[in-house]
DNA sequence: GTCATTTTTGACACCGGTTACCCAATTAAT
DNA sequence: ATTAATTGGGTAACCGGTGTCAAAAATGAC
């Protein structure tokens, strides 16, 4: 080995005594290629350590090997989970992820995603919930002809262009185990306003109730934004009008544990008093004592199936499934009601 | 506005009547450029709107213009406070960020990486930790000549590829302030054997101790590996041993809560049976309830220092600087001694 | 064996920038 | 006035792939 500089497909071209287009068409798997001249380059390709140059084939394409993850959700454990689930769709291509946080008030958010665009051209973009659900981001996408999957709790768009889970099915499921164990009186502590998150859990909360016959309490329902601290506040709020609930369904494991801790600094064991459950089966909701029973949200395995929408060519399978089930977990929070 | 696809250089240079090569001198800022030249030709630029084609310049320069976050570090929190310092770092300038984990323990990384930055041929390198401590890794950027930076809590290599914080000073202080509050006998939870960042830690400790002329208690150190359950396993096992410390300090947060937990389940009261410091300052910190006293480790700053390393010119003053202060936050969770 | 048809392959321009190198026009020095 | 040094800017090749389209080769029908 010399003062090689690596291999081009001129070289390839040039050894294996064919145009670098042929070249090409082997890199790319073109079915229109006699399989004895295909084996030929291999072989050279193999022998002379080519490999395909990323920024050319970028230039030629107009788009680069990469796909970008959009969000705006501050949540740690959940970009952390979506990006492992992006990472873990695209492990064994010649993809890679690139993370691009926007603003989701600012004026120029359509600016900035356009210059980003235009800038990166990455081969696809994720758009992470809540920012997924603006239709203007995925307009932009369309104009770059970039592919795009919207991550969701809900269908916004066609099949190939959403993955989401059953949010509902998953919260009414759960709200029924708890009155199933014998639970009547039972808080809820929703999620922030004008999202679709919540307002899908909302929902399923309220056909819970509505099978069971049971009439829901509008006392019982507190705001909350899916912070630690709103969830104690709205605990807090609960009791200091004499809450009369034996459970508390949190749209979300933060305020859960929020909730949690507010019942026992008022002297409220649990699960004993107040049963709780929450949503989204974050680390932490195994951590705590006692553990928390909640609904495992499939993040991970959304952002898995976003990142194969866009690198399968259309028409794929996995263009199809867009629905992911949230499952309930149970664990220690939750016992009947004494 | 028509069937405008993209300005190209080609378009400004024709408009602006000057050659391609001018244009491309005035988009990089080359100084042998009369003003009355540059002026025109940005004139051209903005009027008709071009965009650098980053493909087109990463070819030609052999470099994308994206910095990567390598890693092997599970913790989200951790992760995403080093993505909005990059961030932080790249904002208002071209780059993107990309993200690339690795696993610690395949065979194959070095392989793995040498094929991400083949492919990617990112700009610079951001190398975390623990893996950032592999001088593998750091030669292999040099092989592929992509600048890079490792951050740690020492300095592995010289002030233009490194970042760090100074923990051992820093739990040297929080150490001497529990000594101060007047806790004597101080128990200590480790971090995982063979890092640099729990061996500094620890280090810190012992500084702290000697100072005060304090003798060390091997009875009162327990090992940990950073995990939750570590921290609440550490605390018990002191406990079994019967504890006669008053303070305990934990090499990292999710071990001090964990610490915490363990011991009210004993029922020992936070502080005022037991004090405890934790190190890293996440959010969950100030959560609990007592509030976490502890270590602010400033992630974000070392990485936004790490990215304009790479960014800036060889010789900026940013090259300087590679040691950003840990400082101690004064919360809920000590008082002196009863 | 000839001609039409299909399959393989190659020549060449192009993607949109950059670098190397050269020439012309000024300005400074002799 | 002549030469040398400096500055401003252009030409053409190149970075390493891909698309188009036509030529060459293989196949099949008669």
């Amino acid at each position: 080995m010399g003062t090689d500089s690596k291999p081009t497909i001129n070289d390839v071209a040039r050894v294996a005594n064919v145009s670098k287009k042929t070249v090409s068409r082997v890199i790319n798997k073109s079915p229109l290629l006699s399989d004895k001249t295909r084996e030929k380059v291999e072989a050279v390709i193999k022998e002379i350590g080519f490999v395909p140059n990323m920024q050319a084939r970028a230039l030629a394409l107009r788009r680069n090997f990469i796909i970008a993850a959009i969000h705006d959700n501050p949540n740690a454990q959940f970009l952390v989970n979506v990006q492992q689930g992006i990472l873990e769709g695209i492990a064994d291509t010649e993809f890679g992820l690139m993370v691009q946080p926007v603003d989701r008030n600012s004026p120029t958010i359509e600016a900035d995603i356009r210059a980003f665009l235009e800038r990166q051209r990455p081969y696809g973009v994720v758009l992470l919930p809540p920012i997924s659900e603006r239709d203007s981001l995925a307009e932009l996408c369309r104009e770059f002809d970039c592919r795009y999957v919207r991550m969701g709790s809900v269908q916004l768009d066609d099949a190939e262009h959403v993955v989401s889970s059953n949010d509902r099915e998953a919260v009414r499921d759960a709200v029924t185990y708890l009155i199933d164990k014998g639970h009547t009186r039972i808080a809820l502590i929703e999620g922030p306003e004008g999202f679709t998150s919540p307002r899908e859990r909302r929902a399923g909360f309220e056909e819970a109730m509505e099978r069971a016959g049971l009439e829901l309490d509008e006392s019982l329902i507190r705001p909350g934004s899916y912070t630690f601290e709103s969830g104690v506040t709205a605990a807090e709020d609960l009791m200091a009008k004499g809450m009369n609930a034996t459970a508390i369904f949190a749209c979300n494991d933060e305020m859960a544990i929020g909730a949690m801790i507010a019942c026992r600094r008022h002297g409220l064991r649990i699960p004993e008093d107040v049963s709780i459950v929450g949503f989204d089966d974050t680390p932490l909701s195994s951590h705590i004592w006692p553990s928390l029973t909640t609904v495992h949200w499939p993040i991970k395995q959304m952002a898995l199936s976003a990142a194969r929408k866009i690198i399968d060519p259309p028409g794929s399978p996995s263009q199809q499934d867009w629905l992911l089930p949230s499952t309930l977990i149970e664990r220690g929070s939750v016992v009947p009601p004494t």
